[in-house]
DNA sequence: TATGAATGAGCCTTCATTCAT
DNA sequence: AATGAATGAAGGCTCATTCAT
């Protein structure tokens, strides 16, 4: 990465261009993103993206081949957040597979967060998508799902969890995960980020962890109640 | 008017227009749900709805009065069945609170199975729903929900159960019944309704269950692999 | 009336059922009337006249061929009325032209009054009727105004009026009474059906009489302050 | 940027556009005014507007609201022409009070002459209006009615009118204006532009005019024949 | 590159009319 | 004679998409 410019370096120009391209890109889909999460991605006209993203319409069809481009954008957008935060979660959480575990769900939890209900988005419109969009999307989810089959797996080999279906407890941490911005529709009472998290380790970690090693976790066990 | 003829007949007429319309309104219900789950209830038009129903558009106004209503009737719908069945259930499961828990859970999920994806409808088209739609619908999930949450309670009153949060715990139950019409999604193996009913009640068991009481319930436990 | 069976009695059975179909007609051309007055006919679904006439919508088509016959009739059940109303009127009124006049302004006045915003129907609805059924209406109304000109047409001959363009001043006349409808619309403040008439055919003699005439008609004429 | 352009001079796009938008406004106006006089602007579909107008129909949208907006905009146009045309025929006309209502009668049947039937529409299609609406057409038609009553009040002043009843006689004579386009109902010959105009007006000030100052406008007053 | 006027298919809904009962 | 369930064409309106500028 040090000096001897290399050969893929673009003039200024094209440097400048590539950069607006790429703004003009983020702005759409943030603008597109922002109102599909709020209100689902049928109830979005392209006028109101346009004008959120203070663009014309026509220059959406510039970026995105339509409606359903666009769309598979913003999901797409979502899963590749997946696929960049959760290993990196996993990595500086250390070496003890269940404090890997804990760090993957919590970063789940905070990418599901951070993009509010986009990612609700996945399988609510899988409709609106082409069959290669759906393609698409499976292979990443299955992807940026697998490093917490690792990481659990990683705990039953290490003697640490139970051994568990792998496939089943991965797929209802990412149910968990993803229902965090539901909370509000079923609890009344405030329920914090912080809360929701910790609770929802504690529970998991409740049904995973071998009897014997329980009082190593008591930390993360005792944030249930 | 002499005798013979109990008081309580209805005339025929009458009789078998109660019954047509009753038939009618299931069947666009049916109908509706059927398309609705598939394909979420923006992409329906109320003449695909027709259509599979096999009667004409301007019939559905006669039962509903339109697309919102049919929405709502079709949500309202499942949750009346979770009412009747989920309560029917625990209490056909005898006294021991595991027993009634697992007899719940299962109750759920059946009644999300024999009602396919509908269930998911609850949570998705919230933004189709009147106010006043909405309001009805949160009332009757929590009305719905409640037996789930006396029989944890009553286990922890029992001792059989440690003491947890128990709405988090209902809140996660619920979700991973709603979630029964998804495994398509991130099972490629077929997982069937038992086994996924099973493997599920287990992983729940296995976090719930005080560690001095989990031998007598080896079986609800042992599905888990 | 008394002995004698006239040979165009009808037996009970055969007049009890004309009667009947007579009710009906009158019941629907009534209900009919009073909601296309109001919301013009347009407006006014078969349904809503079914339902302010308490019968069913198939009745109807049995005594009227449909939503226009059922318009048609309504106009000419209102140009039957001045047909019926103003040559009485003005017979009525004696020998008098000037007097005479009056009569039968004050009689359309009444009509119009009577059958509200309806008289308003003939020429706003003119393209929901048949040709032949335009044909109906007009040549009605040509017979029914013809009272009108006949009296003028008196007055000019006995030397009273002043020798008028005949079908002009007639014309002017109908619409004077059917605008009377209309007077809410321009005046806001309250103006009677009294002086309502009183004012225009105050105005209409100021036009008409000879000079040397108008002396004897001061009690019509002072009407206009 | 340098000297010689204008400062005030708009760049030549945003003036293409405004000629453009003004011009479409006018152009679906017009379509929209000449189908509602025929047909009632019930009867008028947006596609036969749009088709009258040579335009989609979603363009009628880009200028109007939707319908009861496009039939304000009609009904406001007429309005809008008896406000700008009224009072310079009147000034036109000099000082003589009764020349000047004249003028003013002659005035308001020209622009009901231009603009057809659209002017019935005030009154016909009320019930079409928004309260808003509503309230709009009835403030511009006082307004715009306003002139002629101040010029029947002149010649009263003057002594040259009897002291009639001014809203009354206005009413009236709105109502004459109003009729022309209604003509062909009542007269089976033909009866033109002119003839009708002059013949009114002899009829009117008939009615109005001082006795002593009759000899004055006997011009006026001989057309009625 | 960017605009936004224009299109037109499609949606929800209404309602005159028919017909089996 | 009377009902009212059922039909389906048509209307108002929206919105993804295109294209001339």
């Amino acid at each position: 990465m040090s000096s001897g410019a290399p050969a893929t370096d673009l003039d200024p120009g094209e440097a400048a261009r590539q950069t607006l391209a790429q703004r003009r890109s983020e702005q759409l889909l943030s603008a597109a993103a922002q109102l599909m999460e709020r209100d689902g991605s049928q109830s979005v006209s392209m006028h109101a993206v346009a004008e959120e993203a203070g663009v014309s319409v026509g220059l959406i069809y510039r970026y995105f081949g339509g409606k359903h481009d666009l769309l598979l954008a913003v999901i797409v957008n979502v899963l590749d957040a997946f696929g960049r935060q959760v290993p990196a979660a996993i990595q500086a959480a250390g070496a003890d597979p269940v404090t890997r575990l804990a760090a993957a769900f919590r970063a789940y939890c905070e990418v599901i967060d951070s993009h509010r209900h986009a990612a609700v988005l996945t399988h609510r419109e899988s409709k609106s998508l082409s069959d290669e969009g759906l393609e698409t999307i499976k292979r990443l989810e299955v992807e940026t799902s697998e490093p917490l089959r690792t990481v659990i797996r990683e705990g039953i080999d290490a003697g640490v969890l139970t051994p568990v279906d792998v496939d089943l407890v991965a797929y209802d941490l990412l149910l968990l995960a993803q229902a965090w911005p539901l909370k509000h529709w079923y609890f009344e009472r405030t329920l914090g980020f912080e809360d929701y998290v910790r609770r929802q380790t504690a529970l998991a970690l409740a049904a995973l962890l071998q009897p014997h090693r329980r009082r190593s976790y008591r930390h993360l066990l005792e944030a249930a109640g």
